[in-house]
DNA sequence: GCTAATATGAACGGGTGT
DNA sequence: ACACCCGTTCATATTAGC
């Protein structure tokens, strides 16, 4: 994002604040806003942001600051499971003990009634196992989503505290073992039957349950290949050849060293020759999909990531070779998760991302996305030819197509309309541009780039959630062009759910049109405090209305540039705050993008070297966690 | 109707991965 | 071989502000 409206900023500006004068600015509006009560909420105390009113919250802020809450924490263990076995086997017990004591829930669990496993994937993240058991009932075992939806929107849900039993993971062994938590354990071969009829009768023929099948279907469209199926199905047996994702001995010794590298690297170097390349995954799945069962639910942390504060990190896959590396170095060694987001909606996103959040009972927003283009503007269906055989959409970028260009395909079309299709060399140009520029078609011969509200269903927004503000249709594809997929991202955030029943207090850092906001508005984690920092009016005025408009009871202050904001005011903000329970943000992508032509130089690029402040700002907020 | 600000369209390769 | 990509820059068209 350029940083074109730097210093043009209408609020109070708190980097030039010697003092920062929460209170004075709370009750002095800003003269030119109108709206300084959306600047910063006042529903929210201190009082009740400094004395938890659950036994949940106390026990995760006690026992998080723990060593060993942390390791078990990282082994996979529910919040709630560890609390439970802490306040048994006391406080100061050795890690072996309190293992030995959530073993025993484990085999108490064994030794009553064999539950099934959405049972207690459920019981797991927290849920009353009564609700649960009516979820079930009434959607069906194999419908989790829905199970999922309806104990989200049960007004007791955030209430649960009582610890449940887990699954049938091996307790007692401090590895996790991955094959035994993956779910399709036959492999049968894949051309033992392949004959054009039902694909999905197809598919469990092959050995794949009807659940996995038709996800398959619904994920990869209904005209693809049942070679693509296939793969997309053997992802949880590809997902074992992940090395890095396994835990590797090596990993699990301390690294003292990394501290003095990160100061020796700094920003001139961008060397990484002695890292290991990162390899991106194909397919680009990250640990796991929604309803795809049996990826990988644990993994080890290196021991510099772990403790608060949770932090999520963004930026594109397919940077600079050495850039991932160089990343993941200065975000304390963390493997970044690709991930794709054309397996959550119906446009590609190829992402990484680096944070230290647990992964196991991930969960996805409701309601889900459509996956085809197709079937997320039915509308199109009517024209789409025949020969254009593309279900999903390209990324979404900054810059669209132009209005001359669906002209162009218009006249070149049009002199084959009584024809069955037009020549191949006409339909390759076509597809070539439909490709390119990642038009639909809305009309007869009459191919067209995506409006602004037809990106935000695609990235996972509310309709017109960039309407207004002053925002430009130009501004507004500048803008959505480098946001979040809301779906992917509220899927990853989703185990904060049943860790911060009572909500969270966010740092946003290059927060955009608030792509993190919306993800956990919809995943409806309360939002006790966002700190945003964004360098556009427009965006801020974006993320100002949509605070408002949803009615949020929590507090949004926000800055511009980030540069701007120093450790002395970060300081202050957890002091006046207690803290930051999630850091998250995606840094500018720019010298990194494929279509950057003109200046793709890797991190050290203009933009992309903001980078080096999402680092040093997360360094001040996990210092100061960790001092509390 | 003038000027200034902003919007639009087109040309601009190549790195990375399959 | 082929596909793809949170982009930049400039000239021109259009709109905003007076």
């Amino acid at each position: 994002m350029a940083q074109d409206s730097a210093g043009d900023d209408d609020y109070v500006d708190w980097n030039t604040d010697d003092d920062l004068e929460i209170d004075n600015f709370q009750s002095s509006p800003s003269p030119v806003h109108s709206r300084a009560d959306t600047l910063v909420g006042v529903a929210v105390t201190t009082s009740s942001l400094s004395s938890p009113t659950t036994e949940t919250t106390d026990l995760v802020q006690m026992g998080f600051s723990d060593e060993i809450f942390a390791t078990l924490f990282d082994m996979g263990f529910p919040v709630e499971m560890i609390a439970r076995a802490i306040k048994e086997a006391g406080p100061n017990a050795e890690t072996s003990v309190i293992i030995d004591t959530i073993s025993k829930y484990s085999s108490d669990c064994e030794a009553g009634s064999s539950k099934s496993k959405t049972i207690d994937h459920f019981l797991a993240m927290g849920f009353d196992e009564e609700k649960v058991f009516k979820a079930i009932h009434e959607h069906g075992e194999e419908n989790m989503e829905k199970i999922a939806n309806a104990l989200l929107s049960c007004p007791e849900a955030e209430k649960v505290a009582e610890v449940k039993e887990e699954d049938d993971i091996d307790w007692s062994d401090d590895e996790i073992n991955y094959a035994d938590l993956l779910i399709s354990d036959d492999e049968e071969d894949p051309n033992s039957s392949n004959e054009n009829g039902n694909q999905i009768r197809s598919l469990v023929r092959m050995g794949f349950s009807e659940v996995e099948a038709s996800l398959a279907v619904e994920r990869c469209g209904k005209n693809v290949d049942i070679a693509e199926l296939t793969d997309f199905l053997s992802a949880a047996q590809m997902a074992r050849e992940f090395s890095e994702f396994h835990t590797d001995p090596e990993e699990q010794k301390p690294r003292h060293d990394v501290k003095k590298r990160r100061l020796e690297s700094n920003r001139e170097s961008r060397s990484s020759v002695d890292d290991e390349p990162v390899r991106l995954p194909n397919p680009m799945i990250g640990f796991g999909l929604p309803n795809e069962p049996g990826l990988i639910t644990s993994r080890k942390l290196p021991e510099l990531a772990r403790g608060p504060p949770f932090f999520y990190y963004e930026n594109v896959a397919l940077a600079p070779k050495g850039v991932w590396e160089t990343i993941s170095r200065h975000l304390y060694e963390i493997l970044p998760e690709f991930v794709d987001s054309k397996y959550f909606c119906a446009a590609a996103r190829k992402r990484g991302y680096i944070h230290n959040l647990p992964i196991n009972n991930r969960f996805q927003i409701q309601p889900p996305p459509k996956y085809t283009v197709n079937e997320a503007f039915p509308l199109t269906k009517k024209w789409w030819p025949e020969w254009d055989t593309r279900t999903k959409l390209n990324c979404i970028l900054t810059v669209t197509g132009s209005a001359q260009l669906t002209e162009r395909i218009r006249t070149a079309l049009e002199p084959y309309t009584g024809e069955p299709e037009p020549p191949k060399h006409v339909q390759k140009y076509v597809i070539d541009q439909c490709r390119r520029w990642n038009l639909v078609w809305v009309g007869k011969n009459k191919a067209a780039p995506l409006e602004p509200d037809e990106m935000e269903n695609l990235l996972g927004f509310p309709k017109n959630h960039t309407r207004g503000g002053r925002m430009s249709r130009t501004e507004r594809y500048k803008s959505l062009g480098n946001s979040f997929q809301v779906d992917t991202v509220a899927y990853h955030l989703s185990v904060l759910k049943p860790i911060f029943p009572n909500g969270i207090k966010v740092l946003s850092l290059f927060t955009g049109i608030g792509g993190g906001e919306v993800a956990l508005h919809r995943l409806q984690i309360r939002m006790k405090l966002v700190v945003s920092v964004e360098i556009s009016k427009v965006n801020r005025n974006i993320l100002k209305d949509f605070w408002e408009q949803t009615n949020q009871t929590g507090v949004l202050i926000e800055f511009d540039d980030v540069q701007n904001l120093t450790n002395d005011t970060i300081e202050k903000l957890m002091e006046r705050y207690g803290g930051f329970d999630l850091v998250i943000g995606g840094s500018p992508c720019n010298n990194l993008a494929g279509g950057n032509r003109v200046s793709r130089v890797g991190l050290e690029g203009a933009q992309s070297s903001l980078f080096f402040e999402y680092c040093r700002i997360l360094d001040v907020v996990r210092a100061r966690m960790r001092r509390s």
